[in-house]
RNA sequence: GAGACAUUAGUGUAGCGGCAGCACAACAGGUUGUGGUCCUGUUAGCAGGGGUUCGAAUCCCCUAUGUCUCCCCA
């Protein structure tokens, strides 16, 4: 016989499974956590966006922009975007909002998912999950450090070990310029040496040169002009002024002059968590080394508001890989609270129990107790099996015979011991055994 | 967008040109109304499509998906 098609979720997507949930709930739970004893509270923005937000955010050059997009048309004829990231839809609520009328800064996050046409791989989809925090309003380095010891934080909250911090600043639209110029002296006389990558990057991207993994292009970059040595002033002392809030909260760090970032609106700061190298477990002896995948990454966005065209209005966030994180959380073996379990579970035999359970499974669940069933089976035999593999603590065992006479048995689960119970007491009796 | 490898029941696997098997899971039983261990049975699979061959899960081609590089990023 042929099978009909067999569906299976799109191209780099994924069932979060019950079995899953657990550890989602976990990491929700410590980003809001963490998020709301920082002052940051929740926002949720629509998936979709106006294509354009992402064209002015992103600048002409971001790949993500470029070709990553799920564009489409809307029936009036707009061009909507599945977001790619979060800021800059938080931006655009930002401004549509008013909330520069609040004080400042505005401290925002949100657990989102976000999508992006590419090829997927491990810990790469399609559609992932970010979990953001941006601080709007405010340029003070101050928040730039906060967002940054939060993310160790959210780390230590979870119990992953050994995370580092790279960071850099990329300068603003005074510095850059000269430095980019200055970088183009450098490669234009040596592009015959560069991959074919970089000579693309030449026109398009420059500062992308820093960050070719290409062994001739690491060279190159060796003697390369290096960005902090051109800040301007005021990037110079922001990001100095970064560095030391950092070494105030003691957050290990390490300068990397090479990191660049994606998006075209990061201005000063950047930063990206990773896991230190050698707890990365798994994967074949050649993906080991290689494996350095970033859990996290942000920045410092001044231009942004005014480039959605609203007010010029400082700001600086940071993003962290949902599935990432869980997945490190499993390779470190952290474990994370099972979200049901059972402790009291309802037999029924015949069909007058198995109508009068009905109503005592509610008192039950009324009652606070969780309190699980298998009423579509109708052997006891069956019913218990069910009943151990849940793992309560005891059963209730409500038969024709008990049904009639206003009682039911009471059974410890360990050592099989039973007792007969009135109806009226059974959520009384069970709560003090439970210790409730 | 380019390249490499992979895909056998829900899961993990064996079979490498000659009968598609095993384990776990699920479901039903092992005489009356009692779980875990044990036993029996049932359900269920060669990713899809072509080709080579007397014969294909096995060899070849195409497609899809996954994993890994590149690219890029969370």
């Amino acid at each position: 016989m042929k099978t009909k098609k067999q569906f299976q979720s799109p191209k780099g997507t994924f069932d979060i499974l019950p079995e899953d949930q657990k550890y989602w709930e976990k990491v929700r739970k410590v980003v809001a956590r963490v998020a709301l004893g920082y002052g940051f509270e929740r926002i949720d923005t629509p998936i979709i966006e106006d294509a354009d937000i992402y064209a002015l955010a992103g600048g002409e050059t971001a790949d993500v922009v470029e070709k990553q997009m799920y564009v489409f048309k809307s029936k009036g004829g707009d061009m909507l975007a599945l977001r790619p990231e979060g800021t800059a839809g938080v931006m655009r609520a930002f401004l549509e909002h008013g909330m520069a009328q609040l004080p400042q800064p505005v401290k925002l996050y949100y657990i989102a998912p976000m999508f992006r046409y590419e090829q997927p791989q491990a810990g790469r989809y399609r559609q992932h999950h970010q979990a953001g925090f941006e601080i709007i309003g405010d340029q003070d380095p101050v928040y730039d450090a906060q967002l940054i010891h939060m993310y160790l934080v959210v780390g230590e909250e979870l119990g992953l070990k050994s995370l580092s911090i790279e960071i850099n600043s990329i300068g603003c639209a005074k510095c850059r310029p000269t430095y980019r110029a200055q970088l183009l002296r450098y490669y234009r006389s040596r592009t015959a040496k560069l991959c074919k990558d970089c000579k693309r990057r030449i026109k398009k991207n420059p500062l992308r040169l820093l960050d070719c993994k290409e062994e001739k292009c690491e060279q190159m970059r060796v003697n390369a002009p290096n960005l902090i040595d051109h800040l301007c002033q005021e990037c110079h002392d922001h990001f100095k002024n970064v560095l030391e809030y950092l070494d105030e909260t003691g957050v290990p760090y390490v300068l990397n002059p090479h990191l660049v970032r994606g998006f075209d609106y990061y201005t000063k700061t950047v930063f990206e968590v990773f896991l230190e190298d050698e707890h990365i477990e798994g994967g074949n002896e050649k993906t080991h080394q290689r494996a350095k995948l970033a859990l996290g990454g942000g920045g410092r966005y001044d231009y942004l508001a005014k480039t959605l065209g609203g007010r010029e209005t400082p700001g600086v966030g940071a993003g962290l890989g949902m599935e990432r994180l869980i997945g490190v959380m499993k390779k470190q073996g952290i474990k994370a609270p099972p979200l049901y379990k059972p402790e009291v579970f309802l037999v029924q035999l015949g069909v007058l129990s198995k109508k009068k359970s009905l109503r005592l499974f509610e008192e039950l669940r009324k009652a606070g107790i969780v309190v699980a069933e298998a009423f579509g089976k109708d052997s006891i035999k069956a019913q218990l099996r069910s009943a151990d593999r849940l793992g309560v603590k005891m059963s209730l065992i409500l038969g024709q015979k008990e049904a009639i006479d206003g009682v039911i048995l009471l059974r410890e689960m360990e050592t099989g011991a039973q007792e007969s119970v009135e109806m009226e007491k059974v959520v009384k009796v069970i709560k003090e055994r439970l210790k409730k």
